[in-house]
DNA sequence: TCAAAAAGTCAAAAAGTGGTCAATTTCCTG
DNA sequence: CAGGAAATTGACCACTTTTTGACTTTTTGA
């Protein structure tokens, strides 16, 4: 679903232009004009809005607390003035930003996509990799085949996760261990083997599928 | 528990400045002057850093990416230059907000205490109740099973406090030392272990379950 | 078909990790 | 300043993971 960004300005101008440009950047765009429409434009839960803190007949910092108390997504102020002042008592009322009049619409878009994706974050998207029914969380560390848990050991896990990230790319046994171990491989040990062997076991004991290929004289991949 | 500010910059002038603003701010200001003690800084899981992207020898906005492979925490730019491709460059490295050299103290504060207000935000206000019953209050530093006090002495508190905002999360020993303490471990005393196993002891003594998981070699989590 | 190279298997040694306890030091509080 | 609580340390044990090396099997090409 696209972002939702509701646009309060009194320009008509300037609101056309900046929907139109949202809408191009894939965003979902509301205009509100006054204080009353932006109050009834919150029910569509907007991800960010951007709010002009000049309009005539209208305080924006007012208006700003007043948003506050019903929503916390981003608040960008679109402003002319520029006095210190200003910027405190907005940054006070709940604004996160200012974005100084006149502004291009590239700065504009990559503020609103850093707000966005600042927001995104603080939802803690887990990093999920899957492939085939897989399914491996890499904050959590664990690896599940549906319900079944694949208790994977650190290196384990490491190195499925560094095949996976890679997937249908072939590693040399050499490259697996810099990749995982962080340093050059003096010769060939034979850990990795024994490694994949594990995995290998554990993958098949829980999925009965191969995932691990080896394709000879060359190293190992993920397929695909 | 004050916020952490880790102030990134290499003119010792300004980052004194600026610390001992701060401090009397009533925030906790740590220093770091190159890439280096920038990375090893995160130890400390600052909530919020500012980041001077102009210092010579050091590609802030690289340094920009490095942090936000490691930290979610808000990160504002202190800048000289001011053109607008820097800008975008900054924010699409995961920046999220520009202070332009030369600034005032208070408009410094002003916006840190918004970013951080707005971080505050998302993670929910003081008091945090977790799983089934234990209820954590940490503006009394109290908690509580039901009618049951758990009793924790100081630091089991700072360590069940840091876990419980993390909800999730894993630790090492040190990260949950540098974290509570403040400082870098050095070596593993078991001072972590012990503690953990206190309040393992008096969460099982209150409310007969598990909270604290451990993940082999990687560390502890409270459960979610 | 056979030998060499590569990959796979297995069990045991080595290294590392976490839990526990008792002893010691540090920190408060009265 | 004494006495007790809290914090820390170090040693020990049990356990898991990681690595190793000897050995077997598979693959390939002369």
């Amino acid at each position: 679903m696209a972002y939702k960004i509701l646009i309060v300005d009194d320009e008509k101008m300037l609101t056309e232009l900046l929907s139109s440009h949202l809408q191009k950047c894939g965003y979902e765009a509301f205009v509100a004009e006054n204080a009353e429409e932006t109050i009834s434009m919150l029910n569509v839960y907007p991800d960010l809005i951007l709010l002009d803190i000049n309009m005539p007949e209208i305080d924006g910092v007012e208006l700003c607390k007043m948003i506050r108390q019903n929503v916390v997504c981003p608040i960008l102020f679109l402003t002319a003035r520029i006095t210190e002042q200003d910027k405190i008592n907005g940054l006070q009322a709940g604004g996160d930003d200012y974005i100084t009049k006149p502004f291009s619409l590239k700065e504009l878009t990559a503020r609103v996509a850093a707000h966005l994706r600042r927001d995104e974050r603080s939802k803690a998207a887990p990093k999920i990799v899957s492939s085939q029914g897989l399914i491996v969380n890499l904050a959590e560390r664990t690896c599940f085949y549906g319900e079944k848990p694949l208790n994977l050991s650190n290196r384990e896990f490491d190195i499925v996760e560094f095949l996976m990230r890679n997937v249908g790319q072939i590693f040399d046994r050499e490259r697996i261990y810099e990749a995982v171990w962080g340093m050059n491989a003096e010769g060939d040990s034979g850990v990795i083997k024994e490694h994949i062997r594990k995995i290998r076991n554990k993958l098949k004991e829980a999925t009965g599928r191969e995932y691990i290929e080896t394709v000879w004289g060359m190293g190992y991949r993920w397929k695909k």
